[in-house]
DNA sequence: TAGCATCTTTGGCAAGATACTAATGATTCA
DNA sequence: TGAATCATTAGTATCTTGCCAAAGATGCTA
């Protein structure tokens, strides 16, 4: 089981979209994707996908951009990864019948140990963090 | 993140061997592959992996096969995953310098949430599960 | 000691996933 | 209208996964 580049892209952008919560102001694609060193079109893609299961919005035209959609305290770790890989913790295998049931259990232990500790963490404790961090400038 | 069949493969090995133990007799791996619905080529790559580790010893020609080389109380299934893939949950993202470290942190504390519950389960309670279920034959 | 049964090692490989790039379209605002 | 921005889709190089198979090494037995 391996963490993938995308899910830390999607946690680092709305990272970006919180520090920025609630400026009227939205942010452009390239201002995130230069604040959190993520290709821009790459980011496109991630933020379509976070705005689908309702975490962000978006404007187009001038002024357009991209901001929360709800309160950063509202949005989880565990909510940004189900929104960019489907599920904290993928494991197609307890759908296949092969594997035995005490085997099972202890994967779907697993997974539901991973998906508490995701969904523990909001982007509210995630701000004050980097807000408490000196080197770190934000908006 | 997602649970590899790899990583399935050898917890369901490793429970058939735990259910033989501590029968004298190893398992062959054609056995232990037509047992558990594994493929017996990919198999083998995964047995010498668990035992380059120290989880199973081997023995060859006539009579030989794999057998635990500690009681199934001694093996957990995390044990199990960072033999075949290094570390039950991977994050190279936390290496690298690109993310900040509030984000890295709440990657931690999914990781360790994993690993311990995957720690928290051993061979012994597996083996005392798949024998309580009356449809589970074994030797 | 010959020969067979088993594990061991190595190489290869097709299919899918990953991490992008890029082109084009759609919308908003001035 | 036209410029700025998001939205959509297609393509793609590289890596990973999940295998197969051949050849080698080792131990048992007759």
């Amino acid at each position: 089981m391996k963490a993938s580049v995308k899910s830390d892209y999607a946690c680092r952008a709305v990272e970006a979209l919180a520090l920025h919560h609630p400026n009227a102001r939205p942010l452009r694609i390239e201002e995130i994707a230069h604040r959190e060193a993520i290709p821009a079109n790459y980011l496109v893609q991630i933020l379509i996908e976070l705005k689908s299961k309702g975490l962000i919005q978006s404007r187009r035209g001038k002024a357009g951009g991209y901001a929360l959609a709800k309160a950063p305290r509202e949005i989880t770790v565990g909510d940004v990864l189900r929104a960019v890989q489907g599920d904290v913790l993928e494991m197609p295998l307890l759908l296949e019948s092969r594997c035995p049931e005490e085997i099972k259990r202890a994967w779907r232990r697993i997974k539901q140990a991973a998906e508490q500790a995701a969904d523990d963490v909001n982007f509210e404790e995630i701000c004050a963090e980097a807000k408490s961090r000196p080197e770190m400038y934000y908006i």
